[in-house]
DNA sequence: TCTGGGGTCCTTACGCTT
DNA sequence: TCTGAAGCGTAAGGACCC
């Protein structure tokens, strides 16, 4: 029995009740599934994408690869080594996006109700929906189809009254599947569930609630708050306890701010020379700034993110009188932070940037002067980024770059030369 | 097995102000 | 002037998610 058939019939039920106003669509294996769409010899066949670098994870994995064991976050040696004929690709996050865009307008089409939760899920609000297109169920199947035949990708739709429990269904119906739960099945569903498959529960979090005897999600409902919020404190607590009694109240939001942006990267091998480590900040800083241009938005806080060879990691962060979109601005405090968290030759496995506090830029006065005794005056250096952008855009983002970036004929760097940090 | 990169949210600690 | 409590913002780190 093919899975959508099998999902489609998992989905009628004789219980005469209102058909759930909740979907969440998952796509399955997304990257993965992406990448046969170019490359259909692969079909049928394990494959892994992930990067070719030493310390990279797996970020998706065909179903076949998956039978080994394969999962994501692995490393993709360990998966290798699991599965010894697995095809590697590497990422193209480009056509991912592309193919999430082509999948979240079939969304809308459906509904404006459509809240996206990552690249490849999203919830969908179809009680108002349901008066044009027919009850949830149906709804979702078309949708199903829909995607498959516009996209050629598959995607599991979990149908049930909040969104923890779509999502729930969602991932119970996974691979190329559909599970309805409506109102009366939710707690029969949810209560022989371990603790583990609570939105927000990880191994830490599991560790506690079972050191309480709360190793069932029906144990979670039955116990008293104060028993849950003892083991994993007020906010979690509250939270999980609720949603293990089948009540979750979160409405599907089609509007989301950004909170934060920054990037991060794991070296090859440990890095121990200061120049890269600052030259590893420039880059990233800017990067980020170029995002929060292209988003409108400034931000008020400069975080830094260290992780060391025995993986300890810390991170430090530093307010700024005035939020800032330059690629300078977060640069200059990014390095005055490293300065004072780095000792010279500690090998450091990865370094971040990260700008948090974030606000419409527009809605920000100017103030050159705060920082205007610095070797240019900011309007300059938001020309100069400005124009970096543009140029970035029309010839891409690698024909342009700070001075300290570039390589000098024989591989130095023209920062090491002469010494400039930025 | 040896642990990516992009995020969000929460807890705890601490300094400052009232 | 000193002290403690309360409230607030900031910082650091942990846990979690995809």
């Amino acid at each position: 029995m093919n899975r959508a058939v099998e999902g489609a019939a998992r989905a009628g039920s004789p219980v005469a009740e209102p058909s759930p106003p909740i979907l969440h669509v998952d796509m399955d294996a997304f990257f993965a599934s992406v990448e046969l769409l170019s490359r259909p010899e692969l079909r049928g066949k394990p494959v892994i994408v992930g990067g070719s670098s030493p310390r990279s994870v797996v970020t998706s994995a065909t179903y076949e690869a998956r039978a080994f064991g394969v999962h994501s976050a692995m490393p993709v040696g360990a998966a290798l080594r699991l599965c010894p004929r697995a095809i590697v690709v590497s990422p193209n996050m480009q056509s991912y996006r592309d193919a999430s865009k082509r999948v979240m307008g079939l969304f809308r089409e459906v509904t404006p109700l459509v809240e996206p939760l990552s690249i490849d899920e999203a919830f969908l609000d179809v009680s108002g929906a349901r008066r044009l297109l027919g009850e949830s169920d149906v709804i979702a199947a078309r949708l199903r189809e829909r995607v498959l035949s516009e996209t050629g990708l598959t995607c599991s739709v979990g149908v049930a009254p909040t969104k923890y429990m779509a999502k729930l269904a969602s991932g119970r119906a996974k691979p190329d599947g559909m599970l309805v739960i409506r109102e009366s099945e939710v707690l029969g569903y949810l209560h022989p569930l371990p603790v583990r498959a609570l939105w927000g529960v990880g191994a830490k979090t599991a560790e506690h609630l079972e050191r309480y005897g709360l190793m069932t999600v029906g144990d979670l409902a039955a116990s008293p708050l104060g028993t849950v919020v003892a083991a994993v404190g007020e906010a979690a607590g509250t939270r999980l306890h609720e949603l293990a009694n089948g009540i979750d109240d979160r409405r599907v939001e089609t509007v989301s701010q950004e909170k934060s942006v920054g990037h991060e990267r794991t070296f090859d091998l440990d890095e121990t020379s200061e120049q890269s480590l600052r030259r590893e900040l420039l880059q990233q800083s800017n990067r980020v700034a170029a995002r929060l241009r292209a988003a409108g938005l400034s931000g008020r806080t400069v975080a830094l993110k260290l992780r060391f060879s025995d993986f300890t990691t810390i991170s430090r962060s530093r307010t700024l009188t005035e939020p800032t979109d330059l690629g300078k601005r977060i640069y200059d405090e990014a390095l005055s932070i490293f300065e004072g968290a780095w000792s010279v030759g500690t090998p450091v496995r990865l370094i971040g940037v990260r700008v948090e506090q974030l606000a419409v830029a527009g809605s920000i006065t100017h103030q050159p002067a705060l920082w205007a005794d610095e070797v240019t005056p900011s309007e300059g250096w938001r020309d100069a980024e400005v124009t970096l952008d543009r140029v970035a855009a029309r010839f891409g983002a690698d024909m342009v770059r700070p001075a300290s970036l570039m390589r000098a004929p024989g591989g130095a760097e023209i920062a090491e030369r002469n010494g400039v940090r930025d």
